[in-house]
DNA sequence: CGCCAAATGATATATTGTAACCTGCCAAGG
DNA sequence: CCTTGGCAGGTTACAATATATCATTTGGCG
């Protein structure tokens, strides 16, 4: 690893999360700070609707999928969060402040997402996508299976 | 490459499909068939719906999509198709003789899907997953960008 | 205050995906 | 011949995911 990686978690990452927000010119609202600990809350990727539930419950009112979807499109592009294709779902990024071609390996069974960071592997893989003249912008690498809890588990 | 690569087009890809599905225990009927076809017609990746609207059509009655999406997952589970799951979408397998954990690049543009091998990749993502205790089955590489059509296009 | 732009709300709808149950066909075996 | 059992596909309903549109609120700023 070529760059100090710093993971955050609890106040801290919302911490941190709200100053790369900010830095990109995007406001820290009040529903945002929400989205985000609720999103971070999570210990398994969850879809738009499962936050937009526990948003409103937290907040006392019903609160519509749009407005999560919104937020979150705005955290994806920001990197406070990602999206995990294959599950239609959302996790928190624990280190917001660095850019990174996650990887993910999802559990088929349980559904736990465990993210991997390997520069070398994704950088190889742009510079494939461009050996074939394509421009990359969005590397998704998920990896379906069993994490090693489920494998024993049978 | 350490073995022979065959990508088949038109009638014979559909031969070849058949044989695949049939040796693998399962029926190639008139229905399949004509979804097999339908699919291979597109050449980019197809949504289930437009597959059942284009079968539909085809046939000249109503095919439901659920019917579509059945003969879809046996096709993806017996390698005669690829889901993109960035895409929501499918993609007949040109190949679907040998089985291969395949990279995708995908124009966000055109919606064009390109489809790579590279086992050294790919065996190297399989052990890295394994590395963190995880058992991988179906890793999903799918890499966003522009083709390069679309990039000089502007 | 009055204005503007951004954020959020409300509502509707589109798209994607599954579940449950039924029918028709065909093959195996009495 | 007749039953039985399984599979493909049909029908209907519905769930889950995602977007579009327009209204309302909020907060900054002259």
């Amino acid at each position: 690893m070529n760059h100090v990686h710093v993971t955050y978690e609890g106040a801290p990452l919302a911490d941190a999360a709200q100053g790369v927000l900010q830095r990109s010119g995007e406001q820290w609202t009040p529903m945002r700070a929400a989205v985000f600990d609720v999103l971070s809350g999570f210990t398994q990727p969850a879809s738009a609707y499962d936050i937009a539930e526990a948003v409103s419950v937290r907040e006392g009112r019903r609160i519509a999928a749009n407005s999560v979807y919104r937020i979150l499109n705005l955290f994806v592009s920001a990197n406070l969060a990602r999206r995990i294709e294959s599950a239609n779902a959302y996790l928190a990024n624990a280190h917001p402040d660095c850019e990174h071609d996650c990887i993910f390996l999802v559990c088929d069974r349980c559904g736990m997402a465990t993210h991997i960071d390997d520069d070398v592997f994704t950088q190889a893989l742009r510079k494939a996508s461009a050996q074939h003249g394509f421009t990359p912008a969005r590397p998704v690498i998920e990896v379906r299976g069993s994490c090693e809890d489920c494998r024993k588990a049978g």
